[in-house]
DNA sequence: CTAGTCCATCGATGTTTGTCGATTCAACGG
DNA sequence: CCGTTGAATCGACAAACATCGATGGACTAG
């Protein structure tokens, strides 16, 4: 339960993140915005997956209570974790939130529920 | 048009959809409510892959025009697709919308672009 | 042509959200 | 204990959004 394999990362909790359509749409609009979209892609492929505010706020131009709310909106809606080491606060995506994502567009996720017949063309 | 084979669905304009984060936002934001989260999840389980308006609002205890502005919202955004037969309006799930939901997640998508060091314990 | 149905659009209103200066808090160094 | 630095919170403002009654456009039936 430390951290060794990663072939079996906390199924169950991904998907009770995912009870409901309104718990759907507030992750969806935790990401409804391209600051917070590359937010979280500087996090992920940061060294070790994990980025301190200071390491994020040179990549934006933009004042620092800004940028600490939407990292704050990520974090109420567990895309991201924060740490605070000494007075740097240190940020990790939720293995959880990928998971409830992707829980989403598979068949069987809310989006789909069960595999209808199939559309495959978009006028 | 009428096609029948499923097989191969758009690859290309799927990408397109994604060349930069405010698309993905803007993809992100059309799903960020729960009333339109569960119009794509009737239309996409709908026989034939298809819904009209009229069957939609039975489902909904919402006025017309609320109802009519979520659908707008989602057609907008590449989500569904309407067609207008006769007096009936009928709506689709795009596939090109799928494939982009898709492509964020997965390595190389938006929100990672390539696979650094795995992340696997949140906080 | 007229009446009726289905549904998108308009317009006014209230709520939510993003932005950013000012403040505050917490951790450290001297 | 005091000054400094890193970063979250507060508060005010503006922009974006959801809601929903009223209107209008497109189609059909008679």
């Amino acid at each position: 339960m430390a951290t060794s394999g990663r072939t079996d990362v906390a199924p169950v909790r991904a998907v009770r993140t995912l009870e409901s359509d309104e718990h759907a749409a507030q992750l969806f609009k935790a990401l409804a915005d391209p600051v917070r979209i590359r937010l979280v892609r500087l996090v992920r492929t940061a060294a070790n997956g994990e980025e301190c505010f200071c390491g994020l706020s040179t990549e934006f131009d933009m004042p620092q209570p800004s940028l600490s709310h939407h990292l704050s909106v990520l974090v109420k809606a567990g895309v991201l974790s924060r740490e605070r080491r000494g007075t740097w606060s240190w940020y990790r995506v939720c293995p959880e939130a990928w998971q409830a994502l992707s829980a989403i567009l598979e068949p069987g996720g809310l989006l789909v529920r069960r595999p209808a017949t199939e559309p495959d063309s978009c006028r």
